[in-house]
RNA sequence: GGUGAGGUGGCUGAGUGGUCGAAAGCAGCGCUUUGCUAAAGCGCCAUACCCCAAAAGGGUAUCGAGGGUUCGAAUCCCUCCCUCACCGCCA
């Protein structure tokens, strides 16, 4: 979340800021401003009975152990007791209302964010390889029937649509495709490796700001108050929360592969064929905690981290530099990496890398000691490195040879356990 | 699931009704001593918020969370959460 003291001293550059991603937060800013200026009217009354009281009480343990008459003052006590508890409910109401406000009001932009509505807007800042020059390419739906990779009308036997089941030599190539990409991160990338729970409470959700706004997208198991995490982005990025780091442990470096779950709500019908849009998948997440100063250039580095895997894989892929009415809620800046996929002539968001600088570290009290010894926040920033089935999907759709057989590129072959498929 | 113990500052840990935001130690910062390092000595060192144009300064809250008792709560009572130990159950 933002920081009250910027929306409070420079609301006309926070609205602006927030302008550029097309919302309506910029009327929230004046409801905050409104509330905050409550909350500090009631505080401070607030605080001058809290005063009073403690004068007072102390007075009267004074007059006791010098054996002196105390209960008039006791009576004038109990009176501004009433009237604290009074203040003190009305103080919590505006705290709690300011609070929630401030949760669902976006992230700013960075200033060197394009400005635009819609993807559209987005730059292309790079791309690597080419496309791979096929004759007829089956798309990754065809050639996984073909070759038995995945089963999806079974996998809707036992969860309806929008689930993947991998079966035979595509469960291998999931797992070799997600071991090479964890070496390659933990060994050559600095990466710690974490295993996390997929089950996390709602505070962690609001933590990484898929909560309040994105509730309708979670699966949630009511009875227990837990949330199925979305992406490892989630228990990764507050393995840390309510902790104050030491400045030399940054940045942290973390690698996770997790299930993720969501529930795509209204995204019915958009991009729904075969593997590209599922309720679960797996996925390889990155995530840094690092120091502000260095923010964007970890940023950069994590990119180049997820794009690796695709040059590894040889796979042609660009990377878009969203705008600003592209942005999620919560990022400040963002690179998604973008696979080319022959079957769909498309490219396909693999991974997302952003910066949320102090954002998400604001929102779960995720803090370090500076060199001088005081607390600031940290940054945080993740991206996939990468999501499973559009990888798997680009990568058989371009390896694949006339007879329809798949060459596994030379790196994966170790973790394969072969070179190619074919029935 | 049952029983018991416990949750105090960056960490360890004392504190059972007022003068306790909290002893002591460790870590950190500064100074002195020193060829350098080490060691020693001295001092400083929680967070958030509010008031103030700002600085200086002042104030309030915070001892897991919430509620209660009391003139007054880290301290007493209740509820919840979490941790640890043992027992039961189970991959």
């Amino acid at each position: 979340m933002l920081d009250i003291r910027l929306i409070r001293e420079k609301p006309d550059l926070v609205r602006e800021r927030l302008a550029t991603r097309g919302g309506d937060d910029g009327a929230k800013i004046d409801e905050v401003l409104r509330v905050d200026g409550e909350r500090r009217k009631l505080e401070t009354a607030l605080q001058h009975l809290n005063a009073e009281r403690r004068r007072l009480s102390k007075e009267i343990g004074g007059k006791r152990a010098a054996s002196g008459a105390t209960a008039e003052l006791e009576a004038r006590v109990r009176e501004v007791g009433d009237e604290i508890i009074d203040l003190n409910k009305r103080t919590s109401v505006a705290e709690e209302e300011q609070n929630n406000l401030l949760l669902e009001i976006a992230n700013l932009p960075h200033e060197s964010v394009p400005i635009g509505k819609d993807p559209g807007a987005n730059r292309v800042v790079r791309s690597w390889g080419e496309k791979p020059r096929l004759t007829e390419p089956a798309d990754h739906v065809a050639l996984g029937a073909k070759l038995k990779l995945f089963d999806l009308e079974r996998a809707a036997k036992l969860s309806g649509s929008g689930f993947i089941c991998f079966t035979d030599a595509g469960a291998r190539l999931e797992r070799a495709l997600i071991n090479f990409m964890i070496e390659l991160h933990v060994r050559e990338h600095g990466y710690i490796e974490i295993s996390p729970p997929f089950l996390v409470r709602r505070d962690c959700m609001i933590g990484t700001a898929q909560l309040p706004k994105l509730e309708a997208d979670m699966y949630g198991l009511e009875e227990n108050q837990l949330f199925l995490v979305p992406t490892a982005e989630v228990p990764l990025t507050n393995l840390h929360c309510d902790e104050i780091l030491n400045i030399a442990d940054l940045p942290k470096k973390f690698v996770a592969c997790t299930p993720c779950f969501r529930r795509e709500a209204g995204a019915a019908g958009r991009e729904t064929r075969g593997i590209i849009r599922v309720h679960q998948f797996d996925k390889v997440e990155l995530v840094k905690i690092a120091r502000p100063e260095r923010s964007y250039d970890e940023l950069e580095s994590l990119t180049g981290d997820a794009e690796r895997v695709l040059q590894l894989l040889g796979l042609h892929y660009r990377v878009v530099e969203l705008c600003t009415g592209d942005l999620s809620f919560g990022s400040a800046k963002t690179h998604d990496i973008e696979v080319w996929s022959p079957g769909q002539n498309a490219y396909l968001e693999v991974s997302s890398c952003s910066d949320f600088e102090d954002f998400q570290a604001r929102r779960m009290r995720l803090r370090y000691k500076d060199s001088q010894g005081k607390n600031r926040f940290c940054h945080t920033l993740n991206g996939s490195g990468l999501a499973l089935p559009r990888l798997f999907a680009a990568l058989i759709e371009t390896a694949q040879q006339t007879d329809r057989s798949i060459r596994i590129p030379e790196k994966l072959q170790p973790y394969f356990g072969g070179a190619e498929i074919r029935l």
